[in-house]
DNA sequence: GTCTATAGATCGATAGAC
DNA sequence: GTCTATCGATCTATAGAC
C-alpha cells in the first residue's frame, strides 16, 4: 500500500519516541524507518536534512507542547498563580507519565547533542525559568527570590526525573512532584 | 615511541573525559584513541571486551571516588553530619568544576545506555541516597524525612547541572548548591 | 510521496608483526 | 604492550524508478 499520506504531528510524535529511546547518535535511520514505517527516502524528502532537522523538529514540537500547558498559563497576568503553578505540576506529571519518561530535552543538554542542539535547549529551559519565576513573583515573592525558587524548581523536576530513570522507580518523580506543589504553594 | 607504558588511572581518566565529550555512542574508537594516545590495538589489550569494558571501568571509578569522598564520610557515625553534609557539596562543587563538568551517570541514567549499565547507575545512586539519608538521620531526622530530604538533595544537585549545561551558565548549579546548604544544615 | 538499491564513509573488532 | 592493516557490518545520504 504505497503513497500512504502520513500524518505530520503523529510522525514527529514517533520520531521523538525513537530520539528518547535510543538518543540521537543510537536512533540509527533503520531505527527511525522501523518505528515510523517510512523508507529511507520519505524521511528524507520530509526532512532533507536528515536526523538534524528531524531532531530540530521534534524539539520545537516539544517547546509547543509546554508554550501551550505550561509556560502560557505560567506568565498568564489573569490566572491566579497558584493555579498556574499546579497547572505546571499536573502538566508535568502527565507528560513525564509519572516518571516513566525522560526529558528529552534534559538528555539532550546532558549528552553529547548538548552543543548541536544548544539553540533550541537554552530556549527551552531558559523560557520555563522565565514563566516560572513571573508566576512566583505575582505569587508576592520578590525578583530575586522568585527566580532562585524558579531554579530550584526546575532542577528538582529534572533531576528526580533523573533519579527516577537511574534507580528504575518512578515513584521518585511523583514524590518530589507532590514535595514542589508545596514548597510552590500550587493548587 | 613505542612500548610505552601508560598509567591505568591516567587512562581511566582520559577515557571518563571522552564519554564526557561524545556520550557512549558518540564516543567512537577513532575518538578514543586520539583522546588517549593508543591504538586499538593496546585498548583491545587493555579492555577485551571493547567500549562496554571501557565505560564500565570508568563508572567502577567514579562510584570508587564518590565511595571514598562522599558515601563514607556521610555514613560515617563518627562524623558530625553538618560537617559531612558540607563535604559532599564540596566535593560536588569541586567534581563538577562548579557547573562545568555534566555527571556521567546521570548522562548515562537518562541516555542510550540507560539499560546496558543499568546496575553501575544503580549503585551510583542508590549509595548515595543511602548514606546522605544516614547522615540527615544522624543529624536528627526521621527515617522518612531523611530519605525524602536525601531524594530532594540528590535531584537538585543533578537537576541543577542539567540547568546549568542547558542554559550555558554554570552558575545556575554553584547557585543551587549554596541554596542546599543551607536546606541541609550543612557547614 | 514512497520505495529499493547503492554509494561512500565510518563503525567496532581482529590478526599478526615487532 | 603497542602498532598497522584490514575485515565485515553498519551508518548516513543519494539516485532514480514508480
Amino acid at each position: 500500500m504505497p503513497a500512504r499520506i502520513h500524518n505530520p504531528d503523529q510522525l514527529i510524535a514517533q520520531l521523538g519516541e525513537v530520539f528518547r529511546e535510543h538518543g540521537f547518535d543510537g536512533a540509527s535511520m533503520a531505527a527511525i524507518t522501523a518505528a515510523t514505517g517510512l523508507g529511507k527516502g520519505s524521511l528524507y524528502h520530509a526532512f532533507p536534512g536528515g536526523k538534524d532537522e528531524m531532531a530540530t523538529a521534534v524539539l520545537a514540537d516539544i517547546e509547543r507542547w509546554f508554550q501551550d500547558e505550561v509556560f502560557g498559563p505560567l506568565g498568564n497576568p489573569e490566572l491566579a498563580p497558584a493555579l498556574a503553578l499546579g497547572r505546571m505540576l499536573d502538566a508535568c506529571e502527565t507528560y513525564f507519565e509519572g516518571g516513566g519518561r525522560v526529558c528529552l530535552v534534559g538528555a539532550f543538554a546532558l549528552g553529547e547533542t548538548r552543543d548541536r542542539f544548544h539553540g533550541a535547549v537554552s530556549s527551552y529551559f531558559g523560557n520555563w525559568r522565565d514563566a516560572l519565576s513571573s508566576a512566583l513573583g505575582r505569587a508576592g515573592l520578590a525578583e530575586a527570590d522568585a527566580i532562585a525558587l524558579a531554579e530550584e524548581a526546575i532542577s528538582r523536576i529534572q533531576g528526580s526525573l533523573v533519579l527516577a530513570r537511574a534507580l528504575g522507580d518512578p515513584a521518585c518523580f511523583r514524590r518530589e512532584l507532590a514535595r514542589l506543589r508545596a514548597a510552590l504553594g500550587a493548587v
